[in-house]
RNA sequence: GCCGACAUAGCUCAGUUGGCUAGAGCAGCUGAUUUGUAAUCAGCAGGCCCGGGGUUCAAAUCCUCGUGUCGGCACCA
């Protein structure tokens, strides 16, 4: 196989441009190296664009760079392009490709290309963003491009390609701006990683949170009920309310005092907060006796209330108060996505109040917890400072002791992180939690926010050792950030198979006839006692059809009871997850269940 | 909010260019059967075809305004 593109400094650099500048270096070959494909791509787009150009002659084009995901590009056309066209538009493409044009190259001056492309007002608006005099041009059969490269030697070369959404998408990722059509896509090299790719998305299609919370009757929104509003079904019930009363105790464990704030409180005190300037827009208001209400967004200022209902002293510190707080929040209607993001949600919100001098020690105790969780469920993760954003209230000075004090709590205990300037919450900069599902997805979850703003603005106090007043710092973090969405996520992660400790049944009882179901009915007691559930598949159908109904709720574990189980206090169980069957002991059977419940260490 | 697509039974889906009483499978109910590890058989019931308005002799089907969902964009305290 021959080079389509040589690597010169670190440059990736295609063969015209090479030859061109005489330059020589390590040769690229057509591969699925991230290299390789870098090119592939970004020449699949360009392909698609001269694709697209024959088939819709007034089209014109914006930037079609490669991403993470494929590559896509921005046009703007009068015809009506739907998904039904993406076959077309990749028929059009093979039989580009086949006719093997070379990609050529040449270079003219930006006034010359602004004359070239003139009637591209696109084009043109790309133009006025590149800074040089000289741009380059790639050509290929009749269509061309304006363009830096890299790109490989002939369209030959593109096989393995899929175009797989067509969406609406802002000049310049700007709302004010109009909105052109975009197709994505994706091309490999060889014909089995395109497979291997679509399978991916069919994997992840298959774990979609909203498909299996809707089997497995975990939750449902209704058109009746509103938008983002999320309603919890039984099973959804159980595995909730599981998770929350291992996180209650976890809790407990590490000093948090349950508290609770009202829904919602005087505008007043949204104002204070600055939430009501930042955010009202996204708020839910109501007006009462002429007094304005707001629906809380968070809970902080609840938290702030009942710190407020008594004078502390240094020695109280840290106080660290939680709740299981349910806000609200108008998001935008495009916005929503199954339980990812909703307009009512609970997070599991603490705020913890300090003195400088605890700060550290109080967000390595949070990472702490994070990691405690995170390893509970198999996640990976990674951690990301933000920094203060355009949105923002308190003054510069305060900004920068707060991100120098996270950066110094991470550096200090050598925890790895990347820094997002300006993703900070509007109070102050944060950590954020971003989690790695089993198919190596990225959510981010968790926050921890470092807050000097909203103690200042409540003003917030504490007694020091000399008995002067004291202003104490506020960390604001969530470890799950919501029930919903944590719980889609793990949904996701698990594809519904969710571990003994959180899943909303524990065991599936299936007695194999009418008589063994006293048997089961004490069996199913005897789980209750050690916090389990269970069900009993004792309907009037074949019992093959019963074990696969319990199977399909993807309930852990089935057990079997007959004669044989009675006459010998035993059971025999069918193991979900390992794929298993054998009988134990009545008595092993609960010690295993109980074993597993416990499995848990937050 | 923006661009585009979609909305039929509890669920998953059929339903031709507008034309008979809108169909199926699963789930549900009633029987028969009493089962040893992923679908026993038969019968019954189930629909304001998302909601308003309109076009038409005639609308699930066409137009329009809402609502909701999906794919992206923008947003995400």
């Amino acid at each position: 196989m021959s080079a389509i593109a040589i690597k010169y400094n670190d440059e990736i650099v295609d063969l015209v441009t090479a030859e061109e500048r005489g330059i020589e270096g390590e040769e690229i070959e057509l591969d699925n190296s991230p290299e390789s494909l870098d090119v592939l791509r970004h020449s699949t787009a360009h392909l698609m664009a001269q694709a697209i150009k024959s088939l819709y002659p007034d089209a014109e084009f914006y930037v079609g760079p490669t991403v993470k995901e494929g590559f896509y590009y921005d046009f703007k056309t009068e015809s009506e392009i739907g998904e039904g066209d993406l076959k077309k538009i990749e028929k059009q493409m093979l039989s580009f490709a086949k006719k093997k044009y070379k990609i050529e190259k040449y270079e003219i001056s930006m006034d010359e290309a602004k004359v070239k492309f003139a009637d591209d007002h696109l084009k043109l608006a790309v133009m006025e963003r590149i800074p040089d005099d000289i741009v380059s041009i790639y050509k290929q059969g009749e269509f061309e491009d304006l363009c830096r490269g890299p790109h490989l030697p002939s369209i030959g070369l593109i096989r393995y390609f899929k175009l797989t959404k067509i969406a609406g998408a802002y000049l310049g990722g700007d709302s004010k701006n109009e909105m052109l059509t975009r197709i994505y896509g994706i091309a490999f090299a060889t014909k089995d990683a395109l497979k291997a790719h679509m399978d991916m998305l069919a994997e992840a299609a298959k774990r979609d949170h909203r498909k299996i919370g809707n089997e497995m009757k975990l939750f449902t929104f209704r058109e009746e009920v509103g938008a983002g509003f999320p309603i919890w079904l039984p099973a959804g019930g159980r595995l909730r309310a599981r998770l929350e009363s291992l996180l209650f105790k976890a809790h407990r464990k590490r000093g948090y005092e349950p508290v609770r704030g009202p829904e919602m409180l005087r505008s007043d005190l949204w104002k204070t907060s600055g939430h009501y300037q930042n955010y009202g827009e996204n708020m839910y208001f109501t007006k009462i006796d002429d007094i304005e209400f707001g629906v809380k967004p968070m809970n902080c200022v609840g938290h702030i209330k009942v710190y407020e209902d008594e004078l502390h002293s240094y020695r109280d510190l840290p106080i660290k108060y939680f709740e299981y707080g349910v806000v609200h929040r108008h998001e935008l209607t495009g916005a929503l996505h199954g339980l990812f993001r909703v307009r009512e949600f609970t997070q599991d919100d603490a705020h913890i109040f300090c003195t400088v001098d605890q700060i550290e020690e109080q967000i390595i105790e949070v990472v702490d917890f994070v990691d405690k969780i995170m390893s509970t469920f198999n996640f990976e993760y990674k951690m990301m400072i933000s920094t203060k954003p355009e949105k923002a209230v308190g003054d510069a000075e305060v900004w920068e002791k707060s991100e120098a004090a996270l950066i110094a709590a991470m550096e200090a205990h050598n925890l790895p992180y990347t820094i997002d300037e300006g993703g900070g919450a509007f109070y102050g900069p944060k950590i954020d939690i971003k989690i790695l599902d089993a198919i190596g997805r990225e959510w981010q979850c968790g926050t921890i926010q470092l807050d000097n703003n909203l103690p200042a603005r409540f003003e917030l106090e504490y007694n020091g050792e000399d008995n002067e007043k004291i202003q104490p710092v506020m960390i604001h973090r969530a470890i799950l950030g919501s029930f919903e969405r944590f719980i889609g996520i793990l949904t996701e992660h698990y594809a519904g198979e969710f571990p003994m400790f959180i899943a909303p049944t524990q065991v599936a009882i299936v007695p194999v006839a009418e008589t063994h179901k006293e048997y089961a009915k004490l069996l199913s007691d005897k789980l209750i006692d050690i916090n389990a559930d269970s069900e009993i598949y004792a309907k009037n159908d074949s019992l093959n059809k019963r074990i696969r109904t319990a199977e399909k709720t993807r309930v852990p574990m089935i057990v079997v009871l007959g004669d044989e189980e009675i006459e010998n206090k035993t059971v025999s169980i069918r193991d979900r997850r390992t794929r298993e069957q054998y009988t134990i002991s009545e008595e092993e059977f609960l010690t295993l269940i109980q074993t597993k419940i416990n499995e848990v260490n937050f």
